[in-house]
DNA sequence: CATAATTAACTAACCAGTTAGTAAATTACC
DNA sequence: GGTAATTTACTAACTGGTTAGTTAATTATG
């Protein structure tokens, strides 16, 4: 395609494409109902109509954003939870991924968050894609992972739920009340050193829930967190959105 | 309409609290963008433009349900924290308290999670009503009750926020993401089985967690379910919000 | 009768989606 | 190989439904 970039051609992006892309950002900062196609097509640099011409209408389009991030998660997850390593080895690497993610890449945790909220008010078709595509086929694998650390005598004896569940929910948990944090306390919660000592927590304290040899998880903490260093992380992103005090 | 029942005046609940009422109601299944004037006027039996006539705008309106369930939670929580009990077990209270309003009254966690997604992009003054009056309040509070319970020796040496974090944490994100899980898995973690199995889990796992003398903090654990026994719940209302299938 | 409570009817703005069209590229066909 | 038919990519301007907010008139009440 491409069609006519003959020798400047420099705009032209694919259409298509950027419309996708301009799309999740505005989807992920104010959710399906909060977006305005307007702003989409005019941040994508194409006409509105063109999204009615690729996409069909704004929720199949919302559709196709929420697709697409998927794919990714799913990938970066997957990769994660059947790496070359012990199974608790990518436990602690699979924690640790998640909160790197969160802190990164927060276009999913919005989405997600989102989709959550339309699922609790019973929209139908909430979250299905992203139970088919992302947390179906992850949980499955977390499961398979846990088992195999408690065949081999790596891990302890517990329900892999409760594990997934305490795992996922310090994450999730920290960075969804922190911004509140910040506002009743004087310390900063998503500043760089607060994220680093968490983080840490995070690992050392599921080294120590888990391994049936504490002595080896507490080791195999240390080089998870050696391996995997933080994330740089774009640090306006992290403080807020937006701040549209255009009128009044 | 309904106006003029002299003798048989059983309906006219004060038009200002019966607005403030269906105000609550669908501004927390709804949110603030999502809540429609006419309906408020609707379910409060009422002219659309009385609400402007009591609130000025629906904003306004927003805000004074918001303050309203803010009080409401505040007196609640605050019961809690100060009531005769030693400081362990105040803690363990709190956090059965906590689980077991998310439990009975979602109306203030779904507001509370429209509130921090306000917050999340930037939207001025969310949260501030919250913070003010609910979180600032309880957080001091509980800070003391962890510093006494650590001066008197009946809890570990430990970062109060880290304590505070985990046992708000845990119940949050359970309840937020128990939809999910009954999609992915074949359980149900709201079914009342799974509910009294997480609640007990909850105040056990504290008990081991956070004091000193842990036979004490199983004993408590023990006492303190014995004596806080889970509320029954209107079964309906967890499933879902609503099920509007209208038109298509 | 003055004022507080309440309403019916209206308006202005907004916004998802449509229409009717154009210019360029691609394919069909002699 | 040239041109007519068709498709692809794209736009300006409009439409119709929705919704927050207003106004002016009406009813209750102390």
């Amino acid at each position: 395609m491409a069609s006519r970039i003959k020798d400047s051609g420099e705009r032209q992006g694919d259409s298509r494409s950027r419309i996708l892309d301009a799309a999740l950002r505005e989807f992920s900062a104010l959710g399906l109902a909060g977006a305005r196609t307007d702003r989409i097509a005019e941040r994508a640099g194409v006409n509105k109509a063109l999204l009615y011409y690729y996409y069909g209408s704004k929720e199949k389009l919302y559709a196709a954003a929420l697709e697409l991030i998927a794919t990714r998660i799913r990938d970066r997850s997957m990769a994660v939870l059947t790496s070359r390593a012990t199974a608790g080895e990518r436990l602690l690497r699979a924690a640790l991924d998640h909160f790197d993610r969160i802190l990164a890449q927060e276009d999913f945790q919005s989405l997600l968050q989102q989709e959550m909220m339309r699922l609790h008010r019973g929209e139908p078709g909430a979250m299905a894609v992203l139970v088919k595509n992302v947390f179906g086929p992850v949980q499955h694998m977390y499961e398979s992972m846990v088992r195999e650390g408690m065949e081999t005598g790596e891990l302890i004896e517990a329900d892999w739920m409760q594990i997934h569940l305490s795992a996922l929910g310090a994450n999730v948990f920290y960075f969804l009340s922190a911004p509140v944090w910040r506002m009743v306390m004087s310390m900063d919660p998503l500043a760089t050193e607060a994220l680093a000592a968490r983080r840490k927590a995070l690992v050392e304290f599921l080294g120590q829930a888990v391994f049936r040899d504490r002595r080896r998880g507490a080791e195999l903490a240390a080089r998870v967190l050696a391996d995997m260093p933080m994330p740089e992380v774009n640090r306006e992103r992290l403080r807020m959105g937006r701040k549209d005090e255009r009128e009044k």
